[in-house]
DNA sequence: TCTTGACCTCAAGTAAGGTTGAGGAATTAT
DNA sequence: ATAATTCCTCAACCTTACTTGAGGTCAAGA
């Protein structure tokens, strides 16, 4: 393996555990942008590795893949970034994380309210809050709930 | 309104603040059963205002619709489900949430050993643990990250 | 009775996040 | 030089969770 600065989109795969598909598609969203060699093959920096480390750890806290376009966008476009540009924006994972954590714990508290009794009545129980249906932990159209402005919600 | 037990889906949607359309993709799902009048229309016991405010709940709580047809089973088919029924199964809610709570938590802490020096990096940050990987929060297809055994990952 | 409005079925569309496959070109290894 | 990899593009498909629309029936009020 040579010490040039370009490496395949298989090595970078191999390395980060991405699949290659996601990749290409993940450049196609403009996560990451790669370079062409003569032949046309893509030739990313060795500095993508953490660049799509981010993107993965992003996903698991629950970032959208534009989102995650957001948040890259705050790195510098013209130097390569250093650690303290990572450590920069990576802030915004803590904040995600507290914002979630502390949902969970008011769904927590609310839980231990309402389970007990059985109710789960849509005007007893405060979980059913229709506030709260734009925050899904779960996968499915979220979009939709936000759009729609249903829940006209009476008693059970 | 007469005090007839059976309800027509206009108003176990307006109960329960469910698209209308939402519930018969439920009832098709199985998480809903229904009884047809003499036109063929949907008629439904007025319990199952409950059983759908479940439905919602879980799903806040991330459980998929295959996942809350499960949770479902545990109730008992031939009565109406009492308070004490629904108490029970709820439960599960709670083991849910706490199993939840806990990994962001443990994230948190990684997190808090990583961002500061910016590192990112599959081998050193134990943030990108393939193991977390089946448990993503965000939507996305979960269900092939489990079968793919990739994650080779090296070093950044 | 007649006219809304609510309901029916079934097929197709939508969004996110990718994967899979066809058909072909570029690299790399022997 | 040739075979085996790897890579390319582009279109189609997949899952979850529903919505939308077409074409038609049922029920309830005036």
């Amino acid at each position: 393996m040579k010490t040039t600065d370009l490496i395949p989109i298989g090595q970078l795969a191999a390395r980060t555990g991405v699949a290659v598909s996601a990749i290409r598609f993940y450049e196609d969203k403009g996560l990451i942008r790669a370079m062409r060699n003569a032949g046309g093959q893509r030739r990313f920096l060795r500095s993508d590795v953490r660049r799509l480390s981010f993107v993965m750890i992003a996903q698991q806290l629950g970032f959208t893949v534009a989102e995650i376009g957001e948040l890259l966008s705050g790195l510098p476009q013209e130097r390569t970034p250093t650690k303290a540009d990572w450590s920069k924006i990576s802030a915004q994972f803590r904040e995600r994380l507290d914002a979630q954590i502390e949902r969970l714990e008011l769904m927590r508290d609310r839980l231990d309210v309402c389970i007990g009794c059985g109710c789960l009545s849509l005007s007893n129980c405060a979980l059913y809050n229709p506030e709260d249906r734009a925050a899904r932990l779960g996968p499915g159209p979220r979009y939709l709930m936000e759009r729609n402005g249903a829940a006209k919600a009476a008693e059970a």
